[in-house]
DNA sequence: TTCCGACAGTGGGGTCGCAAT
DNA sequence: ATTGCGACCCCACTATCGGAA
């Protein structure tokens, strides 16, 4: 199969609105893809590469040959070029990478060439991604979605569970099963603003679990052989040998749990996020990191203990198995309940402790991977400051041709603004016209290609989770998850909130 | 007919490893 | 030694579609 026919579908689904529609545009595509092409038109087509990443970003692809005429390039071809591109190292790599993406964009042509960028990106933009093109798989396969959902569940990766369904139909797709060494899609959370709502979505009584501050892990043991996971289901074993340990000495050998990692004081507190993921994210001296940043873990599922599969299972059933298996000081904090003020303490508790906040979890619901069901339910206490929009950046994509993203800044007594990060959530279609509007007339100072400075005259209400260290700004810290509120326009800037009130909110 | 769950899109700060400077 | 880039940790929110109620 040509690359053209994969980019004429996609250019399809981008013109369609109707989700149905583009489920139709791709699984006609499916249902004329060889065996050994299906991955590959399969991956690209819901938004990613079979390589995952090649190396190659913005950077890479500022300056790119002419694109041919002729669209020739083969499906195969194309994906055989970045395999090479992949695997390009060592002193020199920098060159020798971007002479293979010269190599690769030359044979494309201008249409190809936009698609394949996009693609590098990360950003196709086509409104298809894994969730339609699960409904595409089932619709051309035959099979139901719910099939090809429990298969990319315990597969965790759509491309080869889309081409075994393409091939073997249901068949195939029940064939996928949980596998101890290999990655599952982990359940995910929705959110809500409170306690009380957050016990309502789950269903009253519900099971109340800390959330720490860390990063997810999925552990797994088979015998002596263990393998951690991040969410992305990245292999990180090597870099967390304190989870090694802790699955070496259960008394099972065989199983698949799910938790947190993150770094504590020694007071039992939580070190910042940014403790936590500089010690994971570290690779080199692992040995000596571990002395000066101990991990610890906490795990709060299990997918499967003593050799049976718990996926299905309900909560309860799931957390039997996991005290079971778990020593008690590796068991996440936790508290079953239906009464509300008695969670509003236990929430309190949490926050007191230093930690995230609570994930409340539905006592029936399966372990319903790689979606944001109703069934886990995360609550994080939230706080404002009223700040005053020094900048606007001209946004992307459907905010093309409106300023999108505020650069926000506290008053400083001693005069003038510090800067605090930036936001673009929250924002409206209405709120993004009215603002695009009103900071044009408040445009001065230097403005360039994307950022239009502004007198600073709004002040606006922004919500976030914490402020952090920050070695990009002034001020020296920063704001963790800032979305906008509301606009302010009964304050005056200076009862916009002070850099001293951040600071004291770091701590 | 209305409601609501699921999805895609739009970007945020911080940190690491690696190659180039 | 420092800088730039790519990748990936953490992530909130709104608009939209289409099935459920």
């Amino acid at each position: 199969m040509l690359l053209i026919d994969v980019v004429r579908v996609s250019e399809a689904v981008t013109r369609t609105s109707a989700r149905l529609g583009k489920i139709g545009h791709l699984a006609e595509l499916l249902g004329r893809v060889g065996p050994d092409e299906a991955e590959i038109a399969i991956s690209y087509l819901s938004g990613e590469l079979p390589q995952r990443q090649v190396g190659v970003g913005w950077r890479t692809l500022e300056d790119l040959p002419q694109p041919k005429l002729a669209a020739t390039a083969t499906l195969t071809g194309v994906d055989a070029l970045l395999s090479r591109i992949k695997a390009v190292s060592g002193p020199g790599s920098q060159s020798a990478r971007k002479a293979l993406v010269a190599e690769l964009f030359a044979g494309l042509t201008s249409q190809e060439q936009q698609f394949i960028r996009r693609l590098l990106h990360g950003e196709l933009r086509q409104g298809a991604l894994d969730g339609v093109m699960i409904e595409a798989v089932a619709k051309a396969s035959g099979a139901p979605s719910a099939d090809v959902r429990r298969a990319l569940t315990l597969r965790g990766w759509l491309p080869a569970v889309g081409a075994g369904a393409l091939a073997g139909g249901v068949e195939a797709l029940h064939a996928f099963r949980l596998e101890v060494g290999r990655a599952v899609s982990p359940m995910l959370a929705g959110s809500a603003p409170n306690v009380a709502a957050a016990l309502e979505k789950a269903g009253a009584p519900a099971a109340l679990e800390w959330k720490l501050d860390g990063v997810r892990v999925q552990a797994h043991r088979s015998g002596s052989e263990v393998r951690v996971f991040t969410r992305t289901l990245d292999d990180i074993t090597p870099q967390v040998p304190e989870v090694v340990e802790a699955l070496l000495e259960m008394p099972s050998a065989d199983l698949v749990l799910d938790g947190e990692v993150l770094a504590l004081r020694p007071d039992g507190r939580p070190h910042p996020f940014q403790v936590t993921a500089s010690r994971v994210s570290s690779k080199l001296n692992v040995a000596q990191l571990r002395e000066q940043t101990p991990l610890s873990v906490f795990f709060f599922d299990a997918l499967r203990a003593d050799g049976e599969d718990l996926l299905d299972l309900p909560y309860t059933r799931r957390q039997e198995a996991l005290t079971g298996a778990v020593p008690h000081g590796l068991l996440t904090p936790r508290l079953i309940t239906g009464d509300v003020a008695e969670a509003e303490k236990f929430f309190t508790d949490v926050v007191k402790a230093g930690h995230e906040g609570l994930v409340v979890k539905s006592l029936v619901s399966p372990y319903a991977a790689g979606r944001r069901g109703a069934g886990w339910i995360k609550v994080k206490p939230r706080h404002t400051l009223d700040l005053v929009v020094l900048a606007a950046e001209w946004g992307h994509g459907r905010r093309e041709g409106k300023l999108s993203n505020l650069h926000l800044g506290a008053r400083d007594p001693e005069g003038g603004f510090v800067m605090l990060g930036k936001t673009f959530k929250g924002l409206t279609d209405e709120l993004l016209a009215w603002q695009t509007e009103r900071f044009l007339e408040l445009a001065e100072g230097p403005t360039d290609e994307w950022t239009v400075t502004l007198r600073p005259e709004l002040v606006v209400e922004i919500a976030f989770d914490g402020v952090q260290r920050s070695p990009r700004y002034p001020g020296g810290m920063a704001l963790r998850f800032a979305r906008v509120l509301r606009y302010r326009p009964d304050k005056r800037v200076e009862d916009a909130d002070t850099v001293e009130t951040v600071r004291s909110l770091m701590l």
